[in-house]
DNA sequence: CTAGAATGAGACATCAATGTCTCATCTGGG
DNA sequence: CCCAGATGAGACATTGATGTCTCATTCTAG
C-alpha cells in the first residue's frame, strides 16, 4: 500500500469509525470503548490508535456534529427567501445530524469547561439570525427571544431524534413534526 | 429517641435528601456519591443507608420526578376549561420540577430496561389525553399527533430548565416561554 | 444520667473502564 | 519474494467510583 494509499484509509476509516460511534452512543450513550470499537468492526487498539482516549472521541464527535451542522445550515439558506421557509429547509437538512446531536446535548461535560466550543457559539449566533431576520420582517412574533427559539429548535431535534429510535415519531415524519410545531405550535389556526 | 420519632425524622431526612440530589444532579449529572452527600450536608456513609446505592438515589428520584408530575397535572385540571388553558396551567405547575425532569430525561438508563417505569406511561397517556381533547374540540391542529406533542412538551421543558440554569431564559419566563411557543409557535399570527 | 440510635470519618476490598504495552499475524507495494 | 505498516488479541497496571466495614462521637428519649 502506497503512503498515499495508506492515507486515504486512514481518514476513511477514521470517519467510518466516527460514524459507527455516533450511531451507537445515540442509543446507548454509557457504551465502553470497547463497545464502540466491537460496533466499527475494528478492535480496541486500533481504536485507541485513532482517538486517545474516550474524551478525545467525544471531542472529535463534537466536531463532527458541528461540521454537520454548519453544513446543513449552509445548504438551507438561511438568508433566502422567507425565514419560516429557511426554517423548514434547515430543519430538513439537518435530520440527518439529528441522533449526533440528542447525543452531544446530553454530553453535559462538553458545556462545563471554560464556556462551549466556538463552533456552538458560531452555530447559535447563525440560527439566532435566522429567527431575528424572521422577527425583524414580521413573519415572527417578537415576544419569544431568538436565543430562546434557537434552544427551542435544539430541544426538539433531540426528542424527535429521541422518539424516533423507539418508533413513537415516524422518520419520515422527522421535519414537519418539528417544523410545524415550532412554526405554527399547537393551536389550530383559524380558517381565512 | 423513639421508633415514631425515628421514622418521622428519617423520612424528613430522606426527603431532603432527594431534594438536593435532585438539584445537583440537574447541574452535574455525573456527580459522586460522594458529591451528593455533601451537597446533602451529610457523610457518605449515611447517604448509604438512606440509599443502597447509586442506582436505588436514581431510582429513588425517578420516583419523585413522577410523584411532582402527577401532582403537577393534577393541580392544572386537565379535563377543565379549554385545552390550552390548562397546557398552560400545566406547565406553570410542573415549573418546580423541570430542573429533575431534566436529569431525568437524560438518564437512558431509565429507559433502556423493560420499558420505562409504569408511571410515566401513565403520564404520557394523561398529557396525551390532554391534546387529544384539545384536537377533538377543535382547539388544536390535528396533523401533529398527541404522542409528537407530549415528547415535544417534555423536551421543550428540558431545553428550557437548562437555558434557565446558564441564565439564558429568565426563570420568571419559563412558563410564557415553552406554553406560547408549544401553543403558538414563532409565527406571528395575523391580527383579527 | 444512661443506653440505644444515628452519624461521621476513614480504612478496605472490589470492580469496571481505561490507557499502555507486546507480539503474532496479515496485507499490499516494491 | 520480502518488508514496512497496520491490525487484532490479549496481558498488565492504573484509576476512580463504589460498596462494606469498623469505631469513636454525638444526640436524644426515657
Amino acid at each position: 500500500m502506497s503512503h498515499l494509499g495508506y492515507s486515504c484509509l486512514m481518514a476513511l476509516d477514521r470517519d467510518h469509525v466516527l460514524r459507527s460511534a455516533a450511531a451507537l452512543l445515540t442509543r446507548k450513550s454509557t457504551a465502553t470503548m470497547d463497545e464502540v470499537a466491537k460496533a466499527a468492526g475494528i478492535s480496541r487498539a486500533t481504536l485507541h490508535r485513532h482517538f486517545a482516549g474516550r474524551d478525545a472521541l467525544v471531542r472529535a464527535l463534537e466536531q463532527l456534529g458541528i461540521a454537520e451542522c454548519e453544513g446543513a445550515l449552509d445548504r438551507a439558506r438561511p438568508e433566502e427567501g422567507p425565514a419560516a421557509e429557511a426554517v423548514r429547509r434547515l430543519v430538513r437538512e439537518i435530520q440527518p445530524a439529528a441522533g449526533l446531536l440528542s447525543f452531544l446535548y446530553g454530553e453535559n461535560q462538553l458545556w462545563e469547561g471554560d464556556g462551549p466550543h466556538e463552533g456552538w457559539q458560531r452555530l447559535d449566533a447563525r440560527i439566532g439570525a435566522l429567527f431575528q431576520r424572521g422577527q425583524r420582517a414580521g413573519e415572527f412574533r417578537i415576544d419569544l427571544s431568538p436565543v430562546w427559539l434557537t434552544e427551542a429548535l435544539y430541544g426538539l431535534i433531540a426528542s424527535c431524534a429521541w422518539a424516533t429510535l423507539d418508533g413513537r415519531v415516524a422518520s419520515r415524519d422527522f421535519p414537519t413534526m418539528i417544523a410545524e410545531l415550532l412554526l405554527g405550535g399547537a393551536l389550530r389556526r383559524e380558517e381565512p
